[in-house]
DNA sequence: ATGTCGATACTTTATCGA
């Protein structure tokens, strides 16, 4: 059995926990890396996790943000923030090591900010946001071990990601230095799964709950995996799961999951 | 052109963030 490692921008644990549950039967990841669970760190539902037979560590906050990881395998060295800014109060960073079966996997549940307007301090704060990503990762890198980062990186990186680039090119999401920092990154050494081995078009993550954008398949695509060396020599798969974006009641990002050769 | 959600509060509608 291979390693499933999934990733969901959930927009609200409380609202989403029945799709949650109803996803995670369905697709039995081994460890899901949650975005945007909107509450604090006491008010996650774990129980519910728990009876499904995982591990939680979360890293919550009020009303915005808010990350988790859930492991069906035991989880050690959890740490919910990330390095470089002691100052920065958004939880928007856990990461954590999955023993697997003897093997080591580490993950980390990723919220990249938007960044928008993009003339704003929201943009920089980004823009930093992705700087320190980037020196953690280089740290992680030392380790020579398998990494997954895996997330909501509200980064586009290539026209094909977006239904209609040019009207994009101003904002967050795709400006050109927002890519060339995710380029930085992932050129530590970094393989991004699912353009590894899926080179197909219009396939996207999300969809703006607006203006019929599922219905026209006008989405982005903006939640990725990213495998160190040691975890992309073990890809095998990697497939984004359309169907919780067409049930009711749907977050407005989908589930993307790979899956490691054990 | 607009369109939608979810959380919050001096709440029952407006504001913010996405």
């Amino acid at each position: 059995m291979p390693l499933r490692i999934a990733t969901w921008n959930v927009n609200s644990i409380k609202s989403r926990l029945e799709a949650a549950c109803a996803w995670i039967k369905s697709a039995a990841p081994d460890v899901l890396c949650l975005q945007e669970i909107k509450c604090e760190t006491g008010a996650f539902p774990a129980q519910a996790f728990e009876d499904l037979g995982y591990n939680v560590a979360v890293h919550g906050q009020k009303s915005y943000n808010g990350v988790a990881l859930l492991s069906k395998w035991p989880m050690d060295d959890i740490i919910t923030a990330l390095p470089g800014n002691e100052a920065d109060a958004q939880a928007r960073y856990i990461e954590g090591v999955v023993m697997a079966n003897g093997a080591a996997v580490r993950v980390a549940s990723i919220y990249l900010p938007n960044g928008n307007p993009a003339d704003t301090e929201k943009y920089s704060y980004k823009l930093a946001w992705m700087a320190r990503l980037k020196a953690h990762a280089q740290n992680l890198f030392q380790h020579e071990e398998a990494l997954v980062l895996a997330g909501d990186y509200n980064v586009i990186p290539q026209p094909e990601d977006v239904h209609n680039p040019a009207s994009w090119v101003d904002d967050a999401l795709f400006k050109l230095e927002t890519r060339s920092a995710f380029r930085e990154i992932i050129n530590l050494g970094f393989t991004e799964a699912f353009r590894a081995v899926d080179c197909s078009v219009k396939r996207y993550t999300f969809w703006d709950y607006q203006a019929g954008a599922w219905q026209k398949n006008n989405g982005l695509r903006i939640d990725h995996l990213l495998l160190s060396p040691e975890a992309a020599m073990r890809l095998i798969a990697c497939e984004i799961d359309k169907s919780p974006r067409g049930a009711e009641k749907p977050s407005d990002h989908t589930p993307i999951w790979a899956d490691l050769r054990t």
